[in-house]
DNA sequence: ACAGAATGTTGTCATTGACAACAAATTGCG
DNA sequence: CGCAATTTGTTGTCAATGACAACATTCTGT
């Protein structure tokens, strides 16, 4: 910040104002009016979204599970031998960054590469034994996240959420 | 990708046959089963987002504004000679990230920083007369943007989730 | 008056999405 | 069949974003 003289006026004289119950709070807690903020879709779907993603990262922190992995691995287990191509297709994932994500899952013995038998271009992905325990695990967290979820918003909104956002394809 | 030997198998017949007007779709469009993918809001709040992100940035492209530009144009307008620490606070973007946001602002000349009277360590945020100029383009461009929205989702299914979205905060 | 908090700035790091170039393999079409 | 176009997976790079730390300056509370 660039440093300048201070210009203090006699303007503030009003914040000795002692606050009577009904006056404004502390500084710190003041929210702005949003304007025409408050007419878009996209500013409140985006609030909840980081709210729900953060929370999924934390109520999972102890497996170091993000989400783009976490729907990867239920991917494949909903579709095993599967390739790349068709996963990120299904996920809207980018090719490339699909790959690197595959590399860590891959290192982490969750998540095996076979030849496909008709394609010689693609693999063929599997959970292994480990992926599938690790899965299990990861399951059982997520539906933690998802009972918070549901506490966060009342159980009857997730449902209509759910239900508006699921069959609109 | 490790390029290997071709492992051709006579398991690819049914390649050959031809398809039934009820038959599988070719190999691009398949689209994968989503298992308990289909019980997370996440992942269906994640893909709307989305959708509407890339809409409002490329329906914004010709201003060259971006979501969290266009929110902080917004909050000032409505909330004129506020703080960035107030802005902040307001639209959860952090200090040091709205701090460059508002210095991309200065330089085109849109939003000017004044020392503010009762607080030297703050600046006073005001649009220019050209950052008014600008921002009323840029809410027609958002307009036509949540109509494509609308058309996209449904116009009730939109009313319906910005019930639901917006008074629960 | 003085410790602690707030404000704005800069620096750095990790994640993510997007795009380009590439080799190998497949598909389509004449 | 033969060859161009496409697909698949890989690596490299770039931009936007979010997070955190350190810092100087200023304010607040006690």
């Amino acid at each position: 910040m660039k440093r300048r003289p201070s210009v203090a006026s006699a303007a503030n004289a009003k914040k000795r104002t002692k606050r009577g119950k009904n006056a404004a709070p502390p500084k710190r807690a003041q929210k702005l009016a949003l304007g025409q903020l408050d007419h878009h879709l996209g500013y409140f779907l985006r609030r909840l979204q980081i709210w729900v993603f953060q929370n999924f990262i934390q109520t999972l922190a102890a497996m170091h599970v993000r989400p783009a992995q976490y729907s990867v691995l239920l991917i494949i287990q909903a579709n095993p031998g599967r390739s790349q191509a068709a996963i990120g297709r299904t996920l809207s994932i980018e090719r490339a960054r699909l790959a690197r994500l595959l590399h860590e899952l891959e290192r982490r013995k969750w998540v095996t590469r076979r030849a496909s038998g008709s394609d010689a271009r693609s693999h063929s992905l599997h959970l292994t034994a480990d992926g599938e325990k690790a899965l299990a695990k990861i399951k059982n967290l997520a539906e933690r996240h998802e009972a918070r979820l549901a506490s966060h918003v009342g159980p009857k909104r997730r449902a209509q959420l759910m239900n508006l956002l699921r069959d609109f394809g």
